[in-house]
DNA sequence: ATTATCTATAGATCTATAGATAATGC
DNA sequence: ATTATCTATAGATCTATAGATAATGC
């Protein structure tokens, strides 16, 4: 385990915290503890409070967009494609190393201070309608309502940080996948397909580093 | 519009404020205010400010709980059944005179004052897997994780209350039955069924009375 | 000199209680 | 008498700043 010092460790905690309290559950003195420093030393780290939660989201921000490349650049079709996008980034909130869950789910992003938050957030949604509406022109997918769609995902991968976060022992390596094969199969033209795409899909997933 | 007195106006405001900033993030006076009285007047009315919030809680799970039975008491198939509760159990929580979004995605619920409605939820999870069960029994539905299935029955659910407070205008209406034809198509042993299932679902969809 | 912590505390909240006041209903 | 509000405020927070202190590195 490498060392992260005295500000991995706050967000390390704050992440844990804000997740299971939420972030106005959650007050500076609480991190502080959690930490094992006093409160004001946060301040040291952080010019505020809130600059603590902006840079957990903005590196999964940066992640998610870095993945919708990835998956772009794939020479495969729009279903293997759609599925490696929805396992990688399952995963990636999974198991990256601040934990995300809370955040999004969490009404403080309506707050004026996380406007650029919420503008890299709708640019994540208009590139899952844009996978989804690829996969519709080339007729593998139903001509389903890709806002409907969009927001499916969205509201899978909120559940898959709120399950992990109430049992940190759930098999959480199954969770992936299991989304991947759910919204596929619920938006191919052809379910039966399933399985092939999933071979493929699962290839790609193995190749990527874990980080 | 039938006159609900000061309480049901306390209850409405706040069910709105917990929404858009969550419960830690809505302060009494901010509900007081929106209501037009003074922030201590609440107390008249609520003995602290987390019975307002266990107060909205349990009528919402009250209604979950009698839709189950409905559900368990229709003369269907298993396919029918499930389509049914999944729609009209959509359609309650964006129907509710007080909004339900953020409650159950708010992190105060880990919060010991909770407990019991902690209890009523997981009762509710247990009533969604036995539905999935008994579907599988009857090979209805494919041999899928029951776990995974409740959850994503939650994250879809979540997700209607989060677009319709971020949209007050968005198209509401279609949402309950795009989740269940969704669900049920990425479940069924036989997705081409869906289109029979989903007329049976929708005419006593149609009987209820919307509420 | 720079880095990272600490103690002390300002000033702005927050929930909840005490007790006064006014209106309604017997 | 009961119902529903109000003003005033207690007492417990909360975020953030000021300024002291100690350790490290030139």
């Amino acid at each position: 385990m490498a060392d992260i010092g005295t500000k991995g460790q706050i967000l390390l905690h704050a992440a844990r915290l804000f997740g299971q309290r939420g972030y106005h559950g959650t007050s500076t003195r609480d991190i502080a503890e959690s930490v094992g420093i006093r409160q004001p030393s946060l301040f040291y780290h952080f010019g505020s409070k809130h600059l603590i939660l902006s840079e957990l989201i903005d590196a999964d921000l940066a992640q998610d967009a870095e993945r919708f490349d990835e998956a772009m650049a794939l020479d495969v079709g729009h279903a293997e494609r759609f599925h490696f996008f929805l396992a990688v980034t399952s995963r990636d909130y999974l198991t990256l190393p601040y934990d995300a869950r809370g955040y999004y789910g969490d009404a403080v992003f309506s707050e004026p201070e996380f406007a650029p938050q919420r503008q890299a957030i709708e640019q994540q949604h208009a590139n899952i309608r844009h996978l989804v509406e690829r996969g519709i022109e080339a007729h593998e997918f139903q001509a389903i309502d890709v806002d409907f769609v969009q927001g499916a995902v969205n509201g899978l991968q909120f559940e898959g940080m709120r399950k992990r976060e109430i049992n940190r022992d759930a098999p959480v390596s199954k969770w992936p996948l299991q989304v991947a094969d759910f919204i596929l199969r619920a938006i191919l033209v052809d379910p039966s397909t399933l399985a092939d795409v999933r071979r493929t899909a699962a290839e790609l997933l193995g190749e990527q580093s874990e980080r």
